[in-house]
RNA sequence: GCUCCGAUAGUGUAGCACGGCCAAUCAUGCAGGACUCUCACUCCUGCGACUGGGGUUCGAAUCCCCAUCGGAGCACCA
């Protein structure tokens, strides 16, 4: 990138959904670029497509917000839906200088024309003529699928991808956003609206994906048209996340709807939203981002590399606290009322909670199930027992003491007191169950680790603590 | 079918536009170890790659050609 100029950088997505891991790379790498380069950074809304990817109307907001969240505030926002008069007075330019002509064949038989570089019977009508027939597609007068406005290209071009492409189609369903609703019966596609946007927004650069790269090529013959300068772009390569596969926003808006899955912030799901309630931090997803570059090759990658990367982060804030998952009572004879003060962090000096502590208590079953008559066990932060009884689990309690944990290499395990708070953990692999420390409830909305189990943010605390899987 | 793009360790990435400094960088992962009242964190050590074949050159990861593999476009989707 050159030095010293300043950059208008966009990010386009059509918000017929939130925003997923996929849309990031394109508000990160943008974004980043304004940012180091200084310049204008603009979320343009391509919601031209009414139908078959209509807009989802609070999607808007949601990228909005995701966007802010990533630290990606855009200094513009552009919705495409209020801008179709300019995209139409364009296309009548284009009509007047014989660049573009109405046409009026199927889909199917342009297409056959069109592979054999053959014209179709409406490319050769006069700029007059196309100009009436525009105003009557304008006018309704036209059902949808019967008419469509093409760009002149190269019939002829050995590409088949960039001979005479669609400009504008009839649409008779209107518009989600009420401000637009059925005003318009005529809407650009992709190519042309992003082509007339690109420039009037006064883009220096694009960065986005390879399956864009031909849309530059077909963009070009109206950029040439019309005497513009085609901003530089660059692409990357497809992703593919290990852990999500393949996934399209409408087909998870269906599963969605079928309930699949409990909304778009389902732990399970590739959305930001999701990722957010997780406890992912922006940093994080930003730095994954970063790493990631701008190659065009297409990559597989695994979230590990993120999760390590907010591991980073969140683990000098997260406090600790004990949760048992799978939880199985054992009862500890000759222990006293106590209560327990773990660190709140092992590194950190924050402070101890305080942990109520008597003869009953829980533990997890994979520990338990390791348990035999006569072994030794140090609750951490407590004390150490010897098992008596396995049905039921009984222990009688030894001593207090570290140091002969410590020599003796005794393991260590987490506990709960008998009367804790019921804790449900959501994670991308299911629901897991158990019991806690009552302190965790003064954690709403933060990211705390469970000892032994992973980090987790907690989402809600009323009678039972609901925590969102982060990692491990 | 036609067209376009790409190919460095398990994964991601640097290096490639201006060939030698690359027996190839960094991160993650994995293995081993230290530390630790967590299976977290931190620290140490180790593992591991230029898709294949030709060519150009004194010299190629870097340039050229072919092959193979991967991806994309050819929508009245974005």
């Amino acid at each position: 990138m050159e030095e010293g100029q300043q950059v208008v950088m966009r990010f386009a997505p059509n918000p017929n959904g939130p925003p997923t891991l996929g849309s990031t790379r394109g508000i990160v790498v943008n974004s980043e670029y304004v940012k180091r380069y200084g310049g204008k950074f603009i979320i343009r809304f391509d919601d031209t497509d009414p139908q078959t990817k209509r807009p989802m109307l609070e999607a808007y907001d949601w990228y909005i917000d995701d966007c802010k969240w990533l630290g990606a505030e855009p200094d513009e926002v552009v919705i495409a839906s209020d801008r179709i008069p300019i995209y139409y007075e364009y296309a009548k330019l284009l009509i007047e200088m014989g660049h573009a002509y109405v046409c009026f064949c199927n889909g199917a038989e342009f297409k056959k024309l069109k592979d054999s570089k053959q014209a179709c019977p409406h490319r050769n009508t006069s700029p007059g003529e196309n100009l009436e027939k525009w105003e009557k597609m304008l006018s309704g007068e036209y059902e949808e699928k019967t008419a469509v406005l093409r760009i002149k290209t190269d019939i002829q071009h050995k590409d088949p991808a960039l001979r005479d492409f669609g400009a504008f189609r009839i649409i008779r369903t209107p518009h989600p956003r009420p401000e637009v609703d059925d005003k318009y019966c005529v809407w650009p596609l992709l190519d042309f609206e992003g082509a007339i946007e690109d420039h009037e927004l006064g883009m220096t650069h694009i960065i986005r994906g390879k399956d864009l790269m031909d849309s530059e090529k077909r963009q070009g013959y109206i950029y040439s048209y019309l005497g513009w300068t085609y901003p530089k772009t660059t692409h990357w390569g497809r992703v593919k996340i290990h852990e999500f596969g393949k996934f399209s926003t409408s087909g998870l808006r269906h599963a969605i709807e079928e309930g699949e899955y409990s909304g778009w912030d389902d732990p399970r799901l590739p959305t930001l939203r999701a990722l957010r309630r997780r406890g992912i931090m922006p940093e994080a997803i930003r730095k994954f981002m970063i790493d990631m570059g701008v190659g065009e090759t297409d990559i597989s990658i695994s979230l590990d590399t993120l999760y390590a990367e907010n591991r980073k982060i969140i683990d000098p804030k997260a406090n600790r606290y004990f949760f048992v998952w799978d939880p199985v009572h054992i009862e500890i004879k000759g222990r006293e009322h106590c209560i327990a003060t773990p660190p709140l962090h092992p590194t950190e000096d924050r402070g101890n909670r305080e942990i109520e502590a008597g003869p009953q208590l829980y533990i997890c079953r994979e520990d338990a199930d390791k348990l035999t008559a006569g072994s030794k066990i140090r609750l951490k932060e407590l004390c150490n027992i010897e098992i008596t009884s396995l049905e039921p689990l009984q222990a009688s309690y030894l001593d207090d003491s570290i140091g002969s944990v410590k020599k003796e290499k005794v393991k260590i395990i987490h506990w709960a007191p008998a009367d804790g708070i019921p804790v449900t953990v959501l994670s991308p692999d299911g629901e897991f169950r158990g019991i806690g420390e009552k302190q965790i409830a003064t954690e709403l909305d933060n990211v705390v680790q469970f000892e032994r189990f992973g980090f987790c943010r907690v989402d809600d605390v009323g009678k039972e603590i609901v925590a969102y899987y982060t990692h491990k």
